[in-house]
DNA sequence: AGCCTTGTTCAAGATTCATTGAACAATTGA
DNA sequence: TCAATTGTTCAATGAATCTTGAACAAGGCT
């Protein structure tokens, strides 16, 4: 039961994507669920990134961009990135920003 | 003489980068500098995009972020994309934005 | 039942962004 | 010099963005 409203895949448009990923905030966030080992991440884990109130809100823009899906179990969301409609929608687009933020501002202090 | 002010390529911010992007008059006049035949074009070539004040407005984001090159001619200003200095700071990046662009939101009507 | 955890929603505020029109500056050319 | 071209700057407006705190909803746990 996908209970938020989710953009299907050949919907997603370029520009609502790089305004998304235009945040500091929504770039970490990115940068960690490309990089981190898990592939769903819950809110509470990006909690360092800011307030709770402010997670719900770059984490709802990220999913209304198409960026990440949530799906909810229990209590929690389980947020993960959707590589592979990225990856077939713009390809190339994805890995190009996870490799430049992996050499990009935030270098060290990753507490993954 | 560069008179306007532009970033050296060292230090070219990728969250800035992405959301000079994220507006479709500035990601249609990237498209249009990428995919024209000419390495330089004029304020006045993007008219069908806006009004001039806007397109100086715009202009100045893209510069300001470190997409484009401004260097003043006469009493025009030769725009051209700072291709090499992206591709060196963040490698595929904009292969994949003018690659996502060439399919993506405005097929029809290119007057390249 | 209560309580805690996880996360959303609402209302408010400050800031930034995008668009417009009028006025201005600088160069080109008759 | 006068006029046209090219583009910038300024001030004002409305919209969108980001942040905050308080209140709320839904599950899980004892």
């Amino acid at each position: 039961m996908t209970s938020l409203p989710h953009p299907p895949a050949d919907q997603i448009e370029l520009a609502h994507v790089l305004a998304a990923l235009g945040d500091e905030t929504r770039l970490a966030i990115i940068g960690l669920l490309a990089n981190g080992e898990q592939d769903a991440m819950t809110c509470s884990q990006f909690l360092h990134l800011g307030s709770k109130t402010g997670l719900s809100y770059h984490l709802a823009k990220l999913r209304e961009a198409g960026l990440v899906n949530v799906r909810p179990e229990g209590t929690k969301r389980m947020i993960s990135l959707r590589r592979t409609d990225l990856d077939r929608r713009f390809p190339g687009f994805l890995d190009s920003i996870i490799a430049c933020r992996a050499v990009g501002p935030k270098p060290g202090k990753a507490q993954d």
